[in-house]
RNA sequence: UCCGAUGUGGCGCAACGGUUAGCGCAAUCGCCUGAUACGCGGGAGGCUGAUGGUUCGAAUCCAUCCUUCGGAACCA
């Protein structure tokens, strides 16, 4: 075994075979050099989108590693310098949650029963605790990525230049505090995300108190339409789910769209009478049910737009001063909104501006001015009369808790203010901590103005190259032209610290760009406050809030004590893994944009956001060129993976199971990547067993026989590609057809194309046709120059395949291209051949070479392939086995080139399909009828509308007018007016019959058979089955290979022509030195067909 | 509700304006002809979610609706 210059292996076994090339790699630093070995001049950049490792990695990691992976082999492979700077993203709040479920603490623990400090130093223990399983996925799966050096979101490098590209936004004015409405927690104390909010099961169906509150309208100009007499008590009825709001209530939202009726009835608590206006489509969910008033009249629609501006009483006025929105406080009146509905409610819109965004929204519009009534805990201030100081919500479990919506729908009832009050059961968020209802509330935060660049980000977008184009204009383009300020406050503890110092009023504010700055600052600040601060060995908090800074004057200034978005620090990236601009400039600005990323499109509005967010903004440039995002891996279904659902696949078994290269491939070929993928197991193991098992086959046959032959290959003195036999040449083409494929399929990040490309040469080009068909050339040596020709057809075949598809299966590729090429290492190496580098990707990707495609061959090849295929389908159909020969194919001749092609491959056609001859048919021979068709694409594009009629009249021609066609090559078409000089190549003629003969056709091909066994043909079909019965036995009794034998047949009418006439041919073809017929035959029973059976004796000779 | 995708033989995919819609798996029938039975070959199987439109011509482009998946919101 150890001689042998072509290792072979028994079996296919692909995890083996990881493990063999991650040693090799490790060993010889493969990845290192791939790098080191191109210049730095000509890098290609790619960007590591950080993942956590705080979470357990699966198997749609492999999915988006794969292609990260790929496309910086193949580009490697092409000479470029492929930097891969791994990075790891520490901060927030899945974090921190997952810290404090450890410790056992909520939010409000921390600095009380455990201080910032030591709460952060357990997040920074933390965060890496499943470094090693990512970096065991990284290795396994045979993902390069330099981990030797990552960027480290919480490292103070990191946090630096985040904190300079905070300012460059804030020097360009691009950064500022406001108020919004967010989702907040009283229970916790704490605004949440929208993640938060999201989290399974916050969505909760809850019974709350709904009232329809009655707001009398006042009589002026506006709304004089709306009332009839003198002294009708006119009201505009709105509906709320949370009545606790009704205080603060400072606007009416009505659709201007919408109908509105006003109707007459007696209020059902007072039996007073009012009217009340609403949306006409919402009136029969109001009236007419039992219990429900009496309506005593409807008046005729009028659109809401014409109660804009309508002035009403205010509901529940304690006195309390108006807020200013945009500098107005013109509270009380109706305004429009286009998020009214007809849906539920009322079709008017009880708003206030401090407890909704929408509301909020559309207050600030309006300058309404806003009322916030409860305060932070979640109860009401002390100046809302006898509601003061009660919480909203039962907050603190409070067990003799009266609920205030109730209080408020009593107190509403009693004033005649109240249309309708009733429990309702809706859904609504809860904090996923306290699992206490949330509420919404103005907090104050620092917001990026990303809404004033939309235009330019929207521009630069159109220069990205989107695989999928459709999420890079649709997801991705739709949220730029909708795009929010972008809210950068986390009121956190385990993230970058917003590098903002204020004074206590609020009039001075400074944003700290470096470190040096804040050393500078603090020497400042040291010296007018006579302090003794120093710099903080960490940049987090707490220490950093300690830090005081003053202004000029020697007014003191606080840290703003908010933290910046996560998301913020991975759109940074570009610039602080290198930390841009305090070290590295030359790097960054070689390293910038990038050329490519890749993540899965969950990532949309997350990395690919923030990354293109902060490029434009600081930058006015893309940060990347090309993305690719995939989609979500689902289970073999199409269901969703998920930990609860228990369908989520491993991906350590899967890559245990399969192998890595098999998962990759499948993920990559089985359909495009940012489809969804549905995996599938037994889909991996079928690419295993196909694709990757044909070729090992494929490469331990070439090894089988280049061992016993000794054959090495000697790229120097390789055989001429011209000197080669035909199939030889053609098997060259097809290869430098693929490598032309894929090349420009991968460059075009279209991987799926390549892959596929590269599957179909190896099954069907190279395993199934020039191997089978090659076979004899390498066990029986006709002349030992076309045996050499045929090894070195075949070898570099293998070894560009090994190649090509070493930046999906870069485990199998290497594997192969290392079988093949070690044994010609060192003659390579000190020739400076293609072959000397010790590891395929080591290599340079072999350039198609468009002189040696032969597109004439490749069409004759795939002639012979068909109209092979053809005849085997009709000797399917007449039940006649390949082993009985037959007399001739007849094939009619469509156009000139096609007897000559099919003439070269003659031969390869009669031995593949065990006929002797093949006659051609053209119509002078009177037997063939020919079709004729137009040609739509050439003639659609002449005639437009005149189409139809012209494939009619072409339909119409005779056989005469076909030949006439044919001979003069031109034809004058005449449809209605006008005349068209047609050619040839406007037709398409074909014959798919041939009158009286079994025929068979595939497109234009016609084949038919005679299938007349003659005698002779007989003889020679016997002969067939006997060497083959006769090698069956050789095969089972063991023979040698090389053994003579002596065969004795029973003698029997049916063999008695073949032994007759092809005696010698059986002999030869099973080393039989006798072959005698005798009547008493001792030895086995052979079934020479369905009804002969006979006896025959085989020994090997003495 | 909005946005994006998706819908093609039993299943998974292809064709992306041009003749008769390809392929793989499964099923079926057949073949062990010395690299492969975890292999090879043959045949059968769909009129492309629905309707309408553009076009000489539509699986492909447009519109509306429906399915499935995902995303973003809203729930006054």
């Amino acid at each position: 075994m150890s001689n042998e210059k072509y290792r072979k292996v028994k079996s296919l076994n692909l995890p083996e075979i990881d493990k063999e090339i991650l040693a090799f790699w490790s060993e010889k630093k493969v990845f290192e050099k791939s790098i080191e070995e191109r210049s730095k001049d000509n890098s290609y950049v790619f960007y590591e989108g950080p993942p956590s490792a705080n979470g357990k990695p699966g198997i749609h990691h492999v999915m988006a590693r794969t292609i990260k992976d790929m496309i910086c082999r193949h580009n490697t492979l092409k000479g470029k310098r492929v930097e891969r700077k791994g990075g790891w993203d520490t901060h927030g709040l899945p974090i921190e949650l997952a810290v404090e479920k450890e410790l056992g603490i909520t939010k409000e623990d921390i600095g009380t029963k455990i201080s910032v400090e030591e709460y952060n130093t357990k997040c920074r223990e933390t965060v890496m605790r499943y470094k090693s399983l990512w970096d065991d996925l990284t290795v396994k799966m045979g993902y390069w990525v330099d981990l030797e050096n990552p960027y480290v979101t919480y490292e103070n490098e990191y946090i630096e230049s985040v904190w300079w590209l905070l300012n460059q936004l804030y020097k360009k004015d691009l950064l500022y505090k406001g108020l919004s409405v967010q989702p907040y927690s009283p229970a916790a104390g704490t605004g949440l995300s929208t993640a938060e909010l999201n989290m399974p099961g916050c969505y909760k169906d809850v019974k709350d108190t709904s009232a329809v509150a009655m707001f009398k309208v006042e009589r002026d100009e506006k709304s004089d339409f709306l009332f009839e007499g003198d002294d009708e008590d006119v009201r505009l009825i709105a509906w709320t789910t949370t009545p606790w709001t009704l205080p603060s209530n400072t606007a009416l939202t009505a659709g201007g769209k919408i109908d509105y009726v006003k109707i007459k009835m007696l209020n059902s608590y007072t039996d007073l009478p009012v009217s009340v206006v609403m949306a006409e489509a919402l009136v029969k969910k109001w009236f007419g049910a039992k219990n429900q008033p009496e309506m005593i009249e409807q008046s005729e629609s009028f659109k809401g737009a014409l109660m804009d501006g309508i002035r009403y009483e205010q509901l529940l006025d304690f006195g309390n001063e108006i807020e200013e929105l945009q500098g107005k406080t013109d509270a009380f009146r109706v305004i429009l909104g286009n998020f009214v509905t007809t849906e539920d409610g009322t079709g008017i819109v009880h708003t206030a501006p401090s407890f909704g965004a929408d509301d909020r929204m559309v207050g600030v519009q309006n300058g309404i001015g806003a009322l916030t009534l409860v305060d932070k805990q979640g109860k009401f201030k002390d100046t809302v009369g006898e509601f003061s100081g009660r919480y909203v919500k039962n907050y603190k479990d409070n067990p003799d808790y009266v609920n205030v919506d109730i209080d408020i729908s009593i107190k509403l009832k009693k004033e005649n203010k109240a249309f309708n009050v009733a429990k309702y059961e809706h859904n609504y968020p809860h904090c996923w901590r306290t699992d206490k209802p949330i509420l919404y509330y103005p907090l104050d935060s620092w917001f990026v103005k990303a809404a004033s660049m939309k235009e330019r980000m929207s521009e630069l977008n159109k220069t990205i190259n989107w695989k999928p184009a459709s999420t890079g204009e649709g997801r991705f383009g739709k949220w730029l032209e909708n795009l929010q300020d972008w809210n950068l406050s986390r009121s956190r503890f385990w993230g970058i610290p917003l590098p903002i110092w204020r004074t206590e009023d609020g009039e001075e504010e400074k944003c700290i760009s470096s470190i040096e700055e804040l050393t500078n600052e603090i020497e400042h600040a040291n010296k007018v406050l006579e302090k003794n601060q120093t710099i903080p060995e960490d940049l987090h908090r707490p220490y950093i809030d300690d830090v005081i800074l003053a202004t000029t004057d020697g007014q003191p200034m606080t840290r703003e004590l908010d933290l910046i978005d996560v998301w913020f620090d991975s759109g940074s990236m570009p610039y602080a893994q290198w930390h841009y601009p305090f070290e590295n400039k030359e790097k960054f600005e070689r390293n910038y944009p990038a050329d490519f990323i890749a993540e899965g499109v969950d990532q949309t509005r997350g990395w690919f956001y923030t990354l293109h967010a902060i490029a434009t903004m600081v930058f006015d440039s893309v940060a990347y060129k090309n993305v690719v995002s995939n989609g979500l891996v689902l289970d073999k279904n199409g269901i969703k993976m998920s930990k609860s659902k228990g369908n989520a696949v491993d991906p350590f078994e899967a890559l245990d199971k399969y192998g890595a290269d098999a998962n990759r491939w499948y993920m990559i070929a089985n359909s495009p990547p940012w489809n969804n993928l549905k995996y599938d197991g037994d889909g991996v193991d079928e690419k295993r067993k196909k694709f990757f098992g044909t070729l090992f086959n494929t490469y331990n046959f070439f090894a089988t026989y280049a061992n016993i032959d000794g054959f090495e290959m000697d790229e120097a003195n390789a055989t001429p590609i011209s000197d080669r036999p035909e199939i030889d040449k053609w098997i060259i083409s097809k290869l430098n057809s693929l490598i032309k494929e894929y090349t420009d399929a991968m460059d075009d990040y279209e991987a799926t194309k390549g892959c596929r490309a590269i599957e179909n040469f190896v099954l069907n080009d190279l395993s199934n046709w020039y191997v089978r068909l090659c076979r004899r050339r390498f066990w029986k040596s006709d002349s030992d120059s076309d045996k050499r020709a045929a090894y070195e057809t075949l070898y570099e075949c293998m070894v560009v395949v090994s190649q090509l598809m070493s930046a999906v299966a870069p485990f199998f590729g290497d594997w192969l291209y290392q079988r093949l090429t070690d044994p010609i290492r060192k003659n390579e190496k000190a020739n400076d051949g293609r072959w000397k580098h010790d590891s395929v990707h080591l290599t340079y990707l072999t350039k198609p070479n468009d002189d040696l495609i032969d597109a004439a061959m490749e069409e004759r090849m795939d002639y012979a392939q068909r109209i092979s295929s053809l005849v085997l389908s009709i000797r399917k159909k007449e039940n006649h086995r390949v082993r009985q020969p037959l007399q001739k194919i007849l094939l009619p001749v469509l156009d000139t080139t096609f007897q000559a092609q099919v003439e070269a491959v003659k031969d390869l056609i009669l031995s593949e399909v065990n006929v002797k001859e093949i006659e051609y048919l053209t119509d002078t021979t009177g037997f063939i009828k020919k079709k004729i068709k137009a040609n739509f694409k050439t003639l659609g594009r002449k005639l437009g509308k005149n189409m139809k009629a012209a494939a009619a009249v072409i339909g119409g021609f005779t056989q005469e007018d076909i030949s006439a066609v044919e001979k003069s090559n031109s034809y004058e078409l005449v449809v209605g007016d006008e005349t068209y000089e047609l050619t040839l190549e406007d037709f398409e003629i074909t014959s798919d019959d041939i009158p009286g003969w079994t025929v068979a056709n595939d497109g234009a091909l016609t084949v038919a058979l005679d299938v007349t066994v003659t005698d002779e043909l007989l003889a020679e079909g016997t002969a067939r089955e006997l060497v083959n019965r006769i090698q069956n036995i050789r095969k089972t009794r063991d023979f040698n290979v090389t053994d003579k034998i002596v065969v004795t047949l029973e003698n029997h009418e049916a063999i008695r022509p073949a032994l007759e006439q092809f005696a010698d041919y059986i002999c030869t073809e099973t080393l039989a030195t006798s072959l005698d017929a005798k009547s008493d035959v001792e030895g086995e029973v052979i079934e020479l067909n369905d009804e002969v059976s006979l006896n025959i004796q085989v020994e090997v000779q003495s």
